[in-house]
DNA sequence: CGGCATCCGTGACGATACTG
DNA sequence: CAGTATCGTCACGGATGCCG
């Protein structure tokens, strides 16, 4: 039980940063985006976070209503933790942090971690519309629910269902996208990607 | 000389964090959004921050290309901490993390500081190339250079030339308008907001 | 007086070990 | 698997002092 450590300040931004402000929450509601996920999974996917850091971060979040838990129906229950809707609403403030970090990004360093799904914010905004994404790169494959309401905005793993585009691409396309010195179209057009599907936006950029 | 913590990922919302997400960091850049300020004014509209704290901050900004520190010419000779084009691309951060914290703003709480021209962040987003706006609260003035391409993005008291608009409206309108329940418009045709000055936008606004 | 640097007490953080 | 317990370290907040 953390006692808020609050700026006490009549702000919307200093209030936001009350809730999120504090080291990892934001990396936690990025690894939520994805959808449920168990506690250990977060911990593989937050390399650096202490367990008690996490499990503090957690509960704190889930007082603020940012997430809940849930127990998995047996086989295999365990507790998930998930994003409210209100904590889904993150999503532009991470996505402006992306946006703004692309010019920080640059190459990747020997000591940096990465997972596929990571990919998954700067794809986001490049396709507006597209529906069901599936996503196939050198580090594993994910998928992206684009425009869609509410449940989870991208996802580890194959797509659920089938997908109305798969992509392929290779590390360095997809850092070239990540860090804006390369559009999706482009990419397509010189051949960086492979896209399949019979989804509109999948013949969009065959054709283009 | 911090040696940063960094989170260590390569995904550029972890990068961005690297920069701004320590503690008051980027309450500093809102504060900068304004303009050039001198350390005292900072430490004055950030209660609560300990002298080495800022004093670190503006050094590990400053090393981190978001702001430079300029001597002002006698008379009042002194350094002013002045955001760089870069950290002024901060601003969408800024603004989606108060959009979201508008759901957390509340009612102003007894231990809550305030300052007019945390004000001005949400009201930027309600007046799309409005040009300079000057604004009266009870709390203070302050103006918006709405539309500028570089500069500040606002600032504190008068403005410092004739302003397309002028406002005067009470706290209660203006935390209404702060937490989304009460637009700019609505807020004029109900005479809450008193607009006055020649610009396009106040005559617009007038007439609706 | 503005702009820090220093010291100190408390709490947050990171690593490891341990438990139901 | 999902945390809790422990501990050393560092960051933070408050006060004070120094120096141009």
């Amino acid at each position: 039980m953390s006692p808020r450590r609050s700026y006490d300040q009549y702000c919307s931004a200093a209030r936001a940063l009350d809730l999120v402000g504090d080291r990892w929450t934001l990396l936690i509601v990025r690894e939520l985006l994805a959808g449920p996920r168990r506690y250990t999974d977060l911990h593989a996917d937050l390399p650096g976070v202490s367990t008690d850091v996490l499990a503090s971060r957690l509960r704190d979040m889930e007082r603020d209503g940012l997430t809940t838990r849930r127990r998995l129906p047996p086989p295999g229950a365990a507790y998930v933790y998930e994003l409210t809707a209100h904590g889904r609403r993150l999503l532009p403030v991470l996505q402006a942090l992306g946006e703004w970090g692309r010019a920080e990004l640059g190459e990747r360093r020997p000591t940096d971690a990465v997972r596929a799904h990571w990919f998954a914010l700067p794809l986001l905004r490049e396709l507006e519309g597209a529906g069901l994404v599936e996503v196939r790169l050198d580090e594993g494959v994910f998928h992206l629910y684009i425009g869609a309401e509410d449940g989870p905005v991208y996802g580890d793993g194959r797509a659920p269902a089938e997908p109305d585009a798969r992509f392929v691409m290779d590390t360095g396309t997809c850092t070239a996208v990540a860090r804006g010195e390369l559009s999706v179209p482009d990419a397509v057009r010189e051949g960086r990607i492979e896209v399949s599907g019979d989804g509109a936006v999948a013949k969009a950029l065959r054709e283009a």
